[in-house]
DNA sequence: ATAAACCTTAGAGTATGGTTTAAGGTCAAG
DNA sequence: CTTGACCTTAAACCATACTCTAAGGTTTAT
């Protein structure tokens, strides 16, 4: 498979397969004569592996660690990939409240503008910046 | 005001107000003789108004958006300041709702490993991300 | 008078995850 | 045999929001 035909299989641009590449991620398991990036089957399931845990959220370095595990399983245990997950899990649940928080505060200066054509003189949501707690 | 008393009573960083400045965020009223900075008591509140954007999850180009409607509201309508809020509300529900979708991969994910000191060679959450949907 | 604390600038560095560019080599079809 | 599609590289660029550095000038307290 060259970077092109891995391109289309996984959904990851020839670029970013690069950059992949580059970053430790994904190598291709061959150069052909002409140098080109030569990818076999199991490549094409690292590829969707990095794309799913993207998808989870992780960070290519937490993507690299899981891949580290994956790639030889037999000298990692569970723990590893159930730390990462957790550590994962409660950034992501930080975010999320950081975000209702946001969110909660926004929705109730949302509420009292009148959002009319009057001028901004008396708009609550400047004057609650202007004043707020 | 010197910027570092505005550091300490706006609780920004001498160096960051620096960066407001230059980002047409937050101009000191003027400057001395010795080429310090000054600020105002109106500056003040400035900083403040922008501490508060932030905290409500504006970037600094929406906060600058804002801080154009509050520094000359005669020449500018509620339905302005009201846009802002509503695109920047929707922009954080759709990044709560992203974040949901992850937490709720992750929990699973989190749920059906063991997380002992078995090998990984049957771990769950290598496994999903191996084959996942 | 001298040391500490404060101020100035331009510019580089940090982090993340790419994207783009320039300048070129290779391959397949007609 | 040429045209277009594909491949190669290193390095610069993008966005955001700082953060730090170097090299120096000023102020204040003792």
């Amino acid at each position: 498979m060259k970077i092109g035909d891995l391109e289309k299989q996984s959904g990851i641009s020839a670029h970013t397969l690069r950059y992949y590449e580059k970053s430790g991620l994904l190598k291709p398991s061959k150069r052909g004569d002409n140098n080109y990036r030569h990818y076999s089957n199991e490549d094409l399931i690292t590829a969707k592996f990095i794309k799913r845990s993207k998808a989870c959220g992780f960070s290519l370095a937490e993507t690299s660690s899981l891949l580290a595990i994956k790639t030889d399983k037999s000298q990692h245990v569970c723990a590893e990939a159930k730390a990462i997950t957790h550590n994962k899990l409660q950034e992501i649940e930080e975010q999320i409240q950081r975000l209702e928080q946001m969110k909660e505060t926004l929705s109730k200066l949302h509420h009292y503008c009148c959002g009319g054509q009057e001028s901004a003189e008396f708009c609550s949501i400047i004057s609650a910046l202007e004043e707020g707690e």
